[in-house]
RNA sequence: AACGCAAAUCGUUCUAUCGCUGUCUCAAUUUAUUGGGAGAGAGGAAAGUCCGGGCAGCAAAGUGCAUCCUACCUAGCGAAAGCUAGGGUAUUGUUUUAGGAAUGAAACAAUAACAGCAAGUGCCACAGAAAAUAAACUACCUCAAUGUAUUGAGGAAAAGGUGAAAAAGUGAGGUAAGAGCUCACUGGUUAUAAAAGUAAUUUUAUAAAUAGGUAAACCUUAGGAGCUGAAAAAUCAAAUAAACCAAGGUUUGAGGGUUGCACGCCCAAACUUGGAGGGUAGAUUGUUAGAGCGUGGAGGCAACUCCUCGCCUAGAUAAAUGAUAGAAACCUCGACCAAUGUAUUGGUUAAAGGUACAGAACCUGGCUUAUAGAUUUGCUUUUUUA
RNA sequence: GGUCCUGUGGCCGAGCGGUUAGGCAGAGCUCUGCAAAAGCUCCCACAGCGGUUCGAAUCCGCUCGGGACCU
């Protein structure tokens, strides 16, 4: 099997009753300067993970700057979330998740790519340890 | 040549790998997905939302008032907003010039929300006698009283100091003292006439009046604007209300309606029968072929217009247009070389750093604001050479 | 996307063209054996830049914050 980095419109998180739930009941994990919130699927729809990122616009002011670190979360995600899915293919679950993005300065793309990697293990780890 | 200011134009490019959103197309099947191919994918300001237009709605979108906007003149351009060119006036600056000086004149440049306080009303703190129908503190003059420096009545509006601003200025006459009270000269305003000019306006002459400032104070004059905005508006499927529509119908004239107020206009409750579908969540249309863009040519000082040829050119919606790596270009600094005016210029090098402001959300014309760097034009200042 | 409102010390809050009130907080002093309370004094402000005006917190324009609404 080839590996396939896609991230296509079906895996965003859009549906405005999903966001109220997530951030109802979800749980998170927090590794400055992000915050990952996510919360099993009640109604599966064929989609392991549905994704979503978020910049608020009171730690960034400009719009260019919130896209760019929009696109960066996105691009590191899109390259890093395989072993994840593994894992919930395997055990049978969905997900709902969104990324929050906590800190006042822009990072790189490579420090974002570092922090990004740690979060998606934690979170692999703790479903690993429920689907035992 | 350098620096600065103003205006105009441009405002990074290429390659590889992995991706994102539409369009077209081919193939596969599980018939709505997967895979392949082709081609497209942010700006000069996309920003602010300060004006304008298209477009859409309003059961009448009507009338009046209110409210808001515009405001030197001429010509041109534009759908409008507005823009361009030229001119006028005012203010400021520079230079030249007249003059003993105050100051005036001329030229050039910049700026101007540049109609009207001589239509009315309001306001002008503190200070000052008085801040606008003038008034009367000190001082001045006349008269009276007391009795020798005060009080009272009147006159007068020159002097004082205050203030951002003091009711034209100088001189003479005049008077009890004074005063545009009168006269002469000068300045300013308005009106009228003449001349110049298309006009704004300028110059000259005459006359009259009393003539402070403020309209980004109320307001007046002239001209203009109906109101609300794509979360407008239209359509669709699922499930179905006390809400909607039609007909009947009794009574009320209450109440309701997308213009701030008034008038007008429209609808008009309860009940019965029939029909149809709203909220909510979502999808589609609106939504990108247009006052369109580009090349070339012609006209015009310019704004812009005309002609020819070519092009179809973002359509996202928790919101696509990216990430990584490597080159190139440009800039800054460094190093080296050369030139001389000895602190500048030119060249080479590639180690280091940098490449701004900023992201479409119906479209569009202006205005405003942000902007590394490059190019062009104009101007001021300085230096060098002739 | 559109339509509006608003900005005054560390905090709250008056002021509608003429020296920016007042309260809370902070500092010092008085009072007290020591504190509290009370009293007195001090301290720190008109979001920024232009314009109109003799003179702007106030009027006008632009910019920057903050907030509200869009059945």
């Amino acid at each position: 099997m080839t590996p396939k980095f896609n991230f296509s419109k079906k895996e965003k998180l859009k549906s405005i009753k999903d966001i109220e739930q997530l951030f109802k009941k979800g749980k998170s994990i927090y590794q400055y300067p992000l915050r990952l919130t996510y919360l099993e699927k009640k109604e599966k729809n064929g989609v392991l993970i549905n994704f979503g990122v978020s910049v608020p616009k009171k730690k960034i002011k400009l719009a260019v700057n919130r896209n760019l670190i929009k696109r960066r979360v996105r691009e590191a995600y899109r390259l890093n979330n395989k072993a994840l899915k593994n894992v919930l293919s395997n055990s049978g679950k969905e997900l709902n998740m969104m990324l929050i993005y906590g800190s006042e300065q822009i990072l790189s793309y490579s420090e974002i790519e570092g922090k990004i990697k740690v979060i998606l293990c934690r979170l692999t780890e703790s479903c690993e340890v429920d689907s035992k």
